[in-house]
DNA sequence: ACACGACCTTCCGC
DNA sequence: AGCGGAAGGTCGT
């Protein structure tokens, strides 16, 4: 059984938030309907022009960190009524109306009490590229992640490619976090703590699981994280600044301003820290700021420049909008979009099959 | 402050 | 077919 809540794909695209590298936990199961793990339970989502649509498995096993709720709305049951008996349904059986717990989660989890339309209409009345590129690629929005889970993740990837880091993610998972539930035959965990990564032998069972010269960063992190904070500490950081935040995160082995930059974006609350990757590089150096084509290496002075640039021109929550840009410029989905676009045009039936199964990467093993 | 090179491993393109 | 280079960087010189 589906529950649902009203969602216009305008403010939420699952498809290109769940998959453009935020987050390395979300498979597309089958086509449209996502699996992953939040809050401890296994989530199925997908979603149709105004509503999202999902389904849990395994009860909660531990208790969600505290949110800071101020200012999120509450969708009533009335309203979701409302919403269905516009599409011809006159009401839903109480057993499908999700409980207000379920709800906050995902409302929380995609920040939807931030109107991600009025953001882009913002963005593109002060930068006209933005405006051109934003046209394709609507609904891609900020997660709002666990810390510890973005902070490892992030660890992960660097100097490294989206699969990969995507690999190297579940083995973390499946080797140090708890169990939630088997779904399809296949076992769900939860991300791992700090704790257990922290201990001696972690950093030699992660080089033989394939993580190379992180599977020391790791270890040292968690560590760190142990002897001079605590498990909570992470989430502390939520309520402090912006630069005093990515300072604290940069004293972690393995993070630098880039990681530093991703976890306080991503999981800190800080919608306007602008993580300088290469894509980002090359996208300020194409788009904005030319003078970058003649730099040799990305500088710490540069980097400081470039995310200034940027908040400059989309203010606040620029973060959010380097995420869209980021987005279209990825090769999966410059592709997907041209084939949409071949697809409209003139083929039918051309579309690819995917039969593989969710477990396997999404990566294109070309049939020939 | 800036420029290099090393670093693990996998994946993609030629 | 097999090899070179890059991959959402960071660290030490």
């Amino acid at each position: 059984m589906w529950k649902s809540f009203v969602c216009p794909r305008s403010e939420l695209k699952l498809s290109t938030t769940l998959a453009c590298g935020q987050s390395f936990r979300w498979r597309e199961k089958n086509p449209g309907e996502w699996i992953g793990v939040l809050a401890g339970r296994v989530w199925l989502l997908s979603q149709d022009d105004d509503q999202i649509y999902f389904k849990t498995f395994g009860n909660s096993i531990r208790q969600d960190k505290p949110l800071s709720n101020v200012g999120r709305k509450r969708q009533t049951k009335a309203n979701l009524n409302t919403a269905l008996s516009d599409k011809g349904v006159s009401s839903i059986p109480e057993d499908n109306v999700c409980t207000a717990a379920e709800k906050e989660t995902l409302r929380d989890y995609f920040q939807l009490s931030v109107s991600l339309v009025e953001l882009y209409n913002s963005w593109s009345k002060s930068d006209l590229n933005f405006h051109q590129t934003a046209r394709n690629f609507d609904g891609i929005r900020m997660l709002r992640q666990d810390p510890v889970e973005n902070l490892f993740s992030f660890i992960c990837s660097s100097n490294n490619h989206i699969s990969r880091i995507s690999q190297m993610v579940e083995r973390l998972c499946q080797t140090y976090g708890d169990k939630i539930i088997d779904v399809d035959g296949y076992s769900f965990h939860a991300f791992p703590s700090v704790k257990p990564l922290a201990s001696d032998d972690v950093e030699q069972e992660l080089r033989a699981l394939g993580f190379g010269y992180r599977a020391k960063y790791i270890n040292q992190t968690a560590k760190h994280i142990m002897q001079y904070h605590d498990e909570n500490w992470l989430y502390s950081l939520r309520s402090l600044p912006y630069k005093e935040t990515k300072t604290e995160l940069m004293k972690l082995c393995g993070v630098g301003a880039k990681v530093a930059d991703c976890v306080c974006l991503m999981s800190l609350d800080k919608a306007e820290a602008v993580p300088v990757d290469t894509h980002v590089w090359q996208i300020a150096a194409r788009d904005y700021m030319p003078k970058l084509k003649q730099a040799k290496s990305l500088t710490d002075k540069l980097y400081g420049e470039i995310g200034d640039h940027f908040r400059g021109l989309w203010g606040d929550y620029a973060g959010w909008a380097h995420s869209v840009l980021f987005t279209a410029d990825l090769k999966q989905f410059k592709e997907e979009k041209s084939s949409e676009k071949l697809t409209e045009k003139k083929c039918q039936g051309k579309r690819k099959v995917e039969s593989d199964s969710f477990l396997t990467r999404k990566g294109k093993k070309k049939v020939k």
